[in-house]
DNA sequence: GTGGTCTAGACCACG
DNA sequence: GTGGTCTAGACCACC
């Protein structure tokens, strides 16, 4: 029931690590249609983190359109489809990767190299185990 | 002979986009070795920029060794062999690839979907035209 | 609690000064390992010294990996090994000395002679008080 | 009859390597009483530094008492007897290591470590070659 | 002219 | 409250 691994030591802003965290849950289908997550208040004393920085990482969640919140009662995943959830994992991916790959070509990287990098990437963080999941 | 597109407006600091433009531009050999760079005040003035940003820039190229400045003379590209400069470019794709790869894992995305999104981005990003080294 | 004592008429820079005194409480182990700095507009408030030059050395710092900060909560010693630590002074002092033995050669000092020397000052410094360590 | 190999890419300023370098050439006994040195023109033409650099390191050494200038005449190797010049470069050196040897203090390194540190530097420096003076 | 340091003060994002 | 960025302007050492 209570999961969020945050890393105080990381650069990345805590409520952006919530969002990520819960983000990724969703995608992979750990977190269903409909299924409730913590009430802030909850979550930001499991967690020790600040209610205000949970607020703000539900709020993201919801700009993006991956829960919905009803005052009163809680907030939730929303539904979508396994298709809808597919596209929007690899639009998000696309879009961070034009931005190394355009790097990479202005550093004057040739096009086959990259893809050898790009797949030794692959084969290092997939080859560690099999569960691709977790 | 004037470069430097800075977007205001992006969450990027302008003295890390002027970094990476300038570090791109090593990397890709459009600045070669000892070639002198504009004087801080000279790219301030032609940019619009507060000189103190540009030196801070300027300060950050040093840090990472890729500039060296000398008070009374100016600053100027740091020599290194086209092997350091490989490896420099190598480490830094990989270490930016590996945060996305990791993501796509955690988000259940299978192994071999994953290489054809990244192989069909890098089409898409070298296919706009042919000069991928300069 | 309030250590810092800058020589404002030195030639060394301010924001050089607190690196150095940081950085030595840190090596002789009396910062210790995720122990909280002052805030920078506390550490300015009391020191008198302007934030922006107590925020340049603390970012200093942070590029020599002996501390990391965070936005919205502070600024922290990052944690190393006794082992690590030792090896920095060690790595630190060998440079620092090098220059001068290379210089005493230079001038044509004897290696018994500059032995000698070193000792002799060792022996006045370290004879003050025996108080090595703290 | 012209020496003096400065290094453009050094933080070092230039004043102060010909400063450094004409000094040790004193000590070492290399350049002797009363030798003429090279006028400011002439050194900064077959060298290519700018004369106002030469100059003033001219002016540095002269206030060092190490030559004298007769104007219209030329700068000259102020006379000293080796017990001087000893004494001098004793002096100067301690003067060096002395700030090491207190900041290895304040760093808590033990006075025996750091007397093994500085007899492996100097057999590390000295090892090299067995010509002291040069 | 060059780069480097320091101050002052404003504004932003984060918790 | 915290750190981070940016601007403005002054002053220094170096060439």
């Amino acid at each position: 029931m209570l999961w969020l691994s945050i890393d105080y030591h990381s650069e990345e802003p805590v409520y952006r690590q919530i969002v990520t965290i819960i983000q990724e849950a969703i995608m992979s289908g750990k977190l269903k249609a409909n299924e409730p997550l913590p009430s802030i208040r909850e979550m930001a004393r499991s967690q020790r983190i600040n209610p205000n920085t949970v607020a703000r990482a539900y709020r993201e969640l919801e700009n993006l359109g991956l829960i919905y919140s009803r005052p009163g009662v809680g907030s939730f995943i929303r539904a979508k489809s396994s298709d809808e959830i597919e596209e929007q994992v690899i639009s998000l991916l696309s879009t961070n990767l034009e931005e190394i790959v355009a790097s990479a070509k202005r550093c004057g990287v040739p096009e086959e190299d990259l893809k050898d990098i790009l797949l030794s990437v692959v084969g290092k963080v997939y080859g560690g185990d099999k569960n691709a999941s977790n």
